[in-house]
DNA sequence: CGGAAACTTGATCGAATTCAAATAAGGTGG
DNA sequence: CCACCTTATTTGAATTCGATCAAGTTTCCG
């Protein structure tokens, strides 16, 4: 029902996203960088917080999660990382995060060590240039999802979860027929969006019912882009 | 009844908190970048979302808030900002930025330019891993609001707050038997916090029924630490 | 096929909002 | 310095959104 997510070869330079907009060039500098293909099975935990590493992951193919976890048990889902997606362009400066990365479905991806990273970095204006985009977006996001939680209710919150992941597919040429691929669980989405998993079960059947959305065999199609615009509040 | 937030003299550089571990000869290249002393009133905003800029400013002296404006009206802030502190590290590489900053006090600030700053960042590395360091911290502070924001109660959020500034403060050796600065009105706790006014309100009145903090003439005192750490759960 | 994980639905509860109104504090011009 | 007007804060009552508790159903996977 859904186009397959996985790119076209197995290249970390060739499936970074963010690095594809490079020269020729320079992109075959960055692909040239020593990196090791890893797999991790659904549900795995890729990085976990607090743990030196020397390495960033970007997802080859599959979703991770990258999340806090809190000390009530719970946890907040800060992105998902589909493939293409560096775990984190600021982890290449620190030598721990205190985000854990765990699969979503099962996850192939590549390591590339951050201190080769960072000299390419340094030496490469142009690199440095995207990967300082990189961060700006990505602090937007971090800055736009905590206003959306501290203000906006569960109905809206969902909703512009699901407009954001839609975006992220359509920019990426990723809809046909208007499906997307979607493994989220619901404990994902209440994990993404602060509340329970019984509160995001009635939010999304109310969706349903309205005919706003359709979403079976972790797939999920938008049936009302505006009304879903609408629910999200802007 | 608190000591002056004020700093020592009047060169950004030598404010500006995160630069002052440096070398005093790098700390000598960087004070000596041009600079413009500004003045806002209370409540007067000193960069608006949206607008082009080439600066950064940092805060000289008072207070101000970093927030997100959101459609309905409200706002979220996601900083508050003391004297040494910079608005954005990464709007170093951004022409213009999401986040609004406003005075919360009269504050004394002064603007650098941006592309001096960056052709800093390059040519010192020194320079370039303090900011890296002040990225990644921003950035940490952020994700785990959002984590507060979705998961933690009114009050815990209040508590995590005040004890966030109390550690900026004890830092900084700024606190006088007991007592701290504390400019902030209940709507900037509010919209920090993600809650309205009149919660608020019931929470910090809670809070002082139980001993737990004194707040009075735009100063706080912790009274009982243990007991409000207690309540910010962890 | 069987057990575990995931999802749904109903009933009840509680935290926080909303609405409303009164009091307090601050700032300004005369 | 007072009078006045605006901005803040407090408190109560009613309401609502979303959590919690509980149980049943469905889907998934080994």
């Amino acid at each position: 029902m859904v186009c397959n997510v996985r790119s076209r070869d197995g290249l970390c330079g060739a499936l970074f996203r963010d690095v594809g907009r490079l020269t020729a060039n320079l992109h075959s500098t960055f692909a040239s960088l020593p990196q090791s293909n890893k797999f991790a099975r659904r549900r795995r935990t890729i990085y976990r917080a607090g743990e030196p590493s020397n390495t960033v992951a970007i997802i080859h193919d599959g979703w991770a999660s990258a999340y806090i976890q809190l000390p009530k048990g719970n946890r907040q889902i800060l992105s998902f990382l589909l493939p293409g997606d560096i775990t984190s362009a600021a982890a290449v400066f620190e030598d721990r995060s205190e985000v854990t990365i765990e699969a979503v479905t099962d996850v192939e991806y590549c390591v590339i060590d951050k201190h080769q990273l960072s000299e390419v970095l340094q030496a490469e204006p142009e690199v440095f240039n995207t990967f300082s985009k990189l961060w700006a977006r990505r602090k937007n996001e971090i800055e736009n999802l905590a206003a959306d939680l501290g203000h906006r209710t569960a109905e809206e919150r969902v909703a512009r979860l699901i407009l954001a992941l839609y975006g992220r597919h359509a920019e990426r040429d990723m809809i046909r027929e208007g499906w997307f691929s979607f493994p989220l669980r619901l404990q994902h989405i209440a994990d993404a969006t602060g509340q329970t998993v019984v509160h995001v079960s009635r939010v999304l059947s109310s969706m349903r019912r309205q005919g706003v959305i359709e979403l079976e065999e972790r797939s999920l199609a938008v049936r009302d882009l505006a009304e879903l615009r609408n629910i999200g509040g802007n």
